[in-house]
RNA sequence: GCCAGCUUAGCUCAGUUGGUAGAGCAGCUGAUUCGUAAUCAGCAGGUCAAGAGUUCAAGUCUCUUAGCUGGCUCCA
């Protein structure tokens, strides 16, 4: 047969594994770092040790290097690590192992759960394993015998595993004396899991399910070599550097007092500030775009609650107060209030759609261990809004609140993931609703030209959602624009509206957050800019640097100057080196720094440097002003910049 | 809530085989008046997260509780 490498046409005699039919068309030093080959037809991942499929036409090698051989050799080493560890804790039952986004983790049952005291050992083991270099063997067997091989092992979870299995023949991979249930396919051998760190451990439910057993989870990351290792771990240390929490203090915004309120956040003056920015821009922009600013209040009565519904579902995490005779729920969400304010009159079809605006304060009391910094507190502000709209409107409305996240996460350049959620096991309604609101979620993001995923069966109970996830610094995924379909409320609350044949008809409500809540949301802003804001958003514009007390009667003029233009500048006129007082501002990320000496104050000036260390010299106030309020200017009102009214 | 680790001055961290606490930065006081990322000196600052236990003696060993960090489940 004849098979196509890299473009050059290679005869193969039958039953020739990939990998000779690869070092025959490559030269030696290229085919070391190759992994697996993928055959065409079919696109298939093959292992380097497997016979050459009978219809293949074309071999395709995957590099060590490329995403999909970087996958292989992370599960590889997770199957390494396995083996690692079978030997250093014998009686450690093995479960599942798969690579993940940078790296891998492999979960065990174990007596004494691990610690990073153990991976100096188990990384040992795992370098003595590499250095043979064993090779991964792969055997396809019945379903009944490999059931039976893992009893006799005294592997419960992998008997479990191969039961579950729908095929009657299973797939084992073996290195040295450790065989693993494993679709593969795998690296040649276990040299390539040398360049492995083992990161962090972790307890993890067995299936993901809180009911199930506890186990000790170990999570690695490896690479095809201990360059691209080492440069993965400084970066992991230089993204650090822009943690939120830690830029939080140094910049000076806000402060968590845990022993007092675990999970709410104390906003201090600039942090405030920054919010106050951000929240005013957001109001201006939900008015230019229709919407109506509401408040509802912070307490209703417990009966509202139970007949909400979230007196029986969500009640574990609600706060609750009770005077005399009277039990009040906190708020946990708006939508109740934004539904009653909608009751508060008889509303026509000509009234709708009606859309409610609240920057909410909610609390929600999550359990203890899932608290960070910013991105997950117990009081938080949820840009919320609530549309009560016609069935027919629900489209329309829906692609008007994806451009509103398409500008908003456009304007501040985030990377997102959108997922649509369809209606899962447990829910209520008819199919019809879920079907209408389902098409329309769907349609309105492919009429808005965005990537998404569906999430099949993870909507709310109450009707289908399309969410955003934005990433902090480290690529953890933060979930803030989310919006969802809800018809279940409008039933228990009896909206209505009067339709054009004078009869009342049920609206449907969209649930929608932008930003998400207001905290989580500055917490990734904070990571993504490093906690450079941009002027518009920065709490401190300007900063005037006296050099000597000969310049403080100027810069306490010129910083009136700015103030009066409507800048938000500062005046440093401490008894400081101007080194000094240079350094705090550039480490403080102030966006203007403007110097004062002897010279300036001659020439009526500034001279102005910028926080990235650039200098533009001498500059007069108008000029500085002029400069810093067009740097300034409101997103949005710039020449049509993110709006997509198409 | 579950698993592991951590908690020493406002912040970042030292603290030996158990012998009763130390630095830098920040703060205060004084000197210094200086040109683009740290001027010098002095002073002050701690129930070592809280509670209990072991011990002649606990920051150090044991237990309990709280909080934090990284995960799991959940979630904006």
């Amino acid at each position: 047969m004849n098979v196509r490498v890299e473009g050059q046409a290679v005869e193969v005699p039958a039953g020739v594994d990939v990998a000779a039919v690869l070092r025959e068309a490559l030269s030696g030093k290229k085919f070391k770092a190759v992994v697996a080959a993928r055959a065409l037809p079919g696109d298939r991942l093959l292992d380097l040790s497997a016979p050459l499929p009978e219809d293949c036409t074309e071999l395709v090698p995957v590099p060590a290097d490329s995403p999909e051989g970087l996958e292989m050799i992370r599960h590889s080493t997770a199957h390494v690590m396995a083996a690692a560890v079978k030997r250093l804790f014998p009686k450690a039952r093995v479960t599942i192992g798969p690579s993940i986004e940078n790296g891998f983790y492999y979960d065990f049952e174990v007596e004494r759960p691990f610690s990073s005291e153990d991976f100096p050992a188990i990384e040992a083991e795992m370098q003595k394993i590499a250095a043979a270099r064993l090779p991964f063997t792969s055997e396809r067997v019945s379903k009944a015998e490999a059931i039976a091989r893992f009893k006799a092992e005294g592997e419960p979870y992998k008997v479990e595993l191969a039961e579950a299995i729908a095929d009657d023949t299973v797939s084992l991979y073996t290195c040295g004396e450790f065989t693993d249930l494993c679709r593969g396919p795998h690296v040649p051998h276990t040299g390539f899991a040398a360049a492995a760190r083992l990161m962090s451990v972790a307890g993890a439910y067995w299936r993901g399910d809180e009911k199930n057993p506890m186990l000790s989870r170990i999570y690695g990351t490896a690479f095809a070599d201990s360059k691209a290792l080492d440069a993965y771990l400084k970066q992991l240390e230089e993204a650090k550097r822009r943690d939120h929490r830690k830029l939080g203090r140094e910049l000076s915004l806000f402060t968590f007092q845990e022993d007092v309120a675990p999970g709410m956040v104390f906003w201090l003056p600039k942090g405030m500030l920054l919010r106050a920015i951000l929240e005013d821009f957001w109001r201006k922009e939900h008015l230019k775009r229709g919407y109506d600013m509401v408040q509802g209040p912070q307490l209703l009565r417990v009966e509202t609650w139970q007949r909400s519904g979230h007196y029986d579902n969500y009640r574990e995490n609600m706060y609750f107060t009770q005077i005399d005779e009277d039990a009040y729920g906190v708020k946990p969400m708006n939508c109740i209030s934004h539904m009653l304010i909608y009751k508060n009159e008889l509303r026509s079809y000509r009234d709708l759609p009606q859309r409610y605006f609240e920057l909410g304060v909610v609390h929600r009391h999550e359990k203890s261990g899932v608290l960070h910094g910013l991105l997950r507190v117990r009081q938080f502000t949820q840009d919320d809004a609530h549309i009560i709209c016609t069935p027919e409107q629900l489209e329309g409305e829906i692609l008007d609140v994806i451009h509103l996240i398409r500008d908003l996460m456009g304007l501040f350049g985030f990377q997102y993931k959108v997922a649509v959620s369809t209606r899962p096991e447990k829910s209520i309604g008819t199919d019809e609703a879920w079907e209408l609101a389902t098409t329309a979620l769907e349609q309105a993001v492919q009429k808005a030209g965005l990537p998404y995923e569906i999430n099949e069966g993870d909507g709310a109970f109450y009707g289908p959602k399309i969410d955003v996830r934005l990433l902090d610094c480290i690529g953890r995924e933060w979930q803030c624009s989310t919006i969802q379909v809800d018809f279940t409320l409008p039933e228990r609350f009896d909206l209505t509206y009067v339709g054009q044949d004078g009869e009342r008809h049920r609206p449907v409500m969209v649930h929608r957050a932008i930003m998400g809540s207001i905290e989580r949301f500055i917490g990734v802003l904070i990571e993504q800019y490093a906690g450079a804001m941009p002027a518009w958003l920065a709490p401190e514009q300007a900063r005037l640097l006296t050099v000597t007390e000969a310049g403080d009667a100027a810069v306490e003029r010129i910083c009136a100057e700015l103030r009066a233009a409507g800048i938000r500048a500062t005046a440093d006129t401490r008894n400081e080196k101007l080194g000094f007082k240079v350094r705090e501002a550039q480490v403080t990320k102030v966006p203007y720094i403007l110097v004062v000496g002897e010279k300036e104050v001659q020439a009526g000036g500034v001279n102005v440097r910028l926080r990235s260390g650039e200098n533009l010299g001498l500059k007069s106030v108008e000029e500085v002003a002029g400069l810093i309020l067009a740097d300034a200017a409101e997103p949005f009102k710039q020449g049509g910049m993110c709006y997509s009214f198409a």
